[in-house]
DNA sequence: TGCAAATAGATTGTACATTATAAGTTCTTC
DNA sequence: GAAGAACTTATAATGTACAATCTATTTGCA
């Protein structure tokens, strides 16, 4: 096959499918907004068919709600959704950590503690930009795990959560809290210690979770308090 | 529109995406078989775009395939696949039995026992019907959980798993082991002790794992063996 | 004020055009 | 004469345009 078919630095431009995802991801479609199939083709310069896919694809994934002959919406952001993805996570997330524990080099502990030292270098100045260098910093200890299946999931789960985080202010004591944490994990990887490791990631995924969803709960009730009583 | 739009009793005929989800888990469809979009929309009577969306949801899933400009795949099945599928499994399962062993209720527990009597009763005769009763099992347990994201899930891989599962032979000692399993987990479960139930369910999970792969394999070696050299 | 019919707008399904891949054939070259 | 590259052709995926159907809102009337 020398056509050439995707030239090799010619990056290819995104697709339908890449954008809509990407704009509900970045926020700038919002939960629970509707999505018309012509109205997104128009924006997408395209026709239907490639955005109905794209839409069908998304509703696989869980990001996206279609119900018959009413169109598709944008998955709902509450806290309990929050909380079922955080749940996953927290059983999860110990999984895929004991393998990077099992076979991580040195290079690799440089890399993470190199991620863990811009964290603390930007010190949460940056909302957006905390939030992706800490999926960075867990994303390092899962992405070379065997199971592509549940690291997909994770992946997943952790851009929807970035996507939330990134809107929420986090407290200052739970910033102290963060980088203690993730110095604390360092170290166990470095013992090789896969249960000690374990336990301190279930910990900070539960405190994380725990203040996202307080966090997410109060920005609700913020918005809330403008509108009318939701009574459909 | 007197079309009976969707009548009380009358059962609403399953949609294309059902009816190909049904074929492949059904294995009427085999793994890795081509799926062409047109001859799809001939075989279940309708056009191509409910075809292709079908496809694309399908995707979503994880049950499909799809390259760019190549059409779409059944998701091949290999022990590797069968191996993903199971450890993950094997965190979420305890997680889930959690909450039922927290608010299970004597009518659970003598539904539970049911479903386990009726499995004895048919003692592996039928392995489709198996399959089917021992997926009743723990659904029953998993059913009423908050976290549908999690159940969902679940119930995702159980299906793909079944559909493995009903395709192969248990061998005679994990028969035993089975029942005897379940019977453990049940009593755990009466005594509402939580950690002892998930200790046997991971047990019960793992073993039942590992004996789906190991015939998954040498069901794959017979049938390459009547094949040339798949270096493709 | 409450209900019913009409209407607007969006979803869903059908038909067709375009484009890309893959296989088969012919022509060139060693 | 055989091997391989280039061209041709067939087939299926992808994108466009349009028709039919359904939902929700609004308007008119009792």
């Amino acid at each position: 096959m020398f056509s050439a078919s995707t030239a090799s630095d010619e990056q290819a431009e995104p697709t339908v499918y890449e954008r809509i995802r990407n704009d509900i991801l970045s926020g700038r479609i919002e939960a629970n907004a509707r999505l018309k199939v012509s109205e997104l083709a128009k924006r997408h310069g395209t026709s239907t068919n490639p955005v109905r896919e794209a839409l069908q694809q998304l509703r696989g994934e869980g990001l996206v709600v279609i119900s018959p002959n009413q169109g598709a919406r944008v998955r709902p952001i509450d806290p309990d959704f929050v909380r079922d993805v955080y749940e996953i996570g927290l059983e999860l997330e110990p999984y895929l950590l004991r393998w990077f524990v099992d076979t991580v080099t040195p290079e690799d502990l440089a890399e993470l503690e190199s991620i863990q030292d811009q964290i603390e270098d930007l010190n949460f100045a940056d909302q957006a930009l905390h939030t992706q260098l800490n999926s960075r910093f867990h994303l390092m200890m899962y992405q070379a795990h065997y199971n592509r299946l549940a690291f997909d999931l994770w992946s997943q789960h952790r851009e929807i959560m970035g996507a939330i985080s990134a809107r929420i202010t986090i407290a200052p004591k739970r910033r102290d809290a963060i980088l203690r944490e993730h110095r604390q994990l360092i170290e166990a990887i470095r013992q090789q210690d896969k249960d000690k490791a374990a336990a301190i990631l279930r910990a900070h995924i539960e405190d994380a979770g725990r203040h996202l969803m307080d966090q997410l709960r109060a920005q609700l009730l913020r918005k809330d308090a403008g509108r009318p009583t939701s009574a459909g």
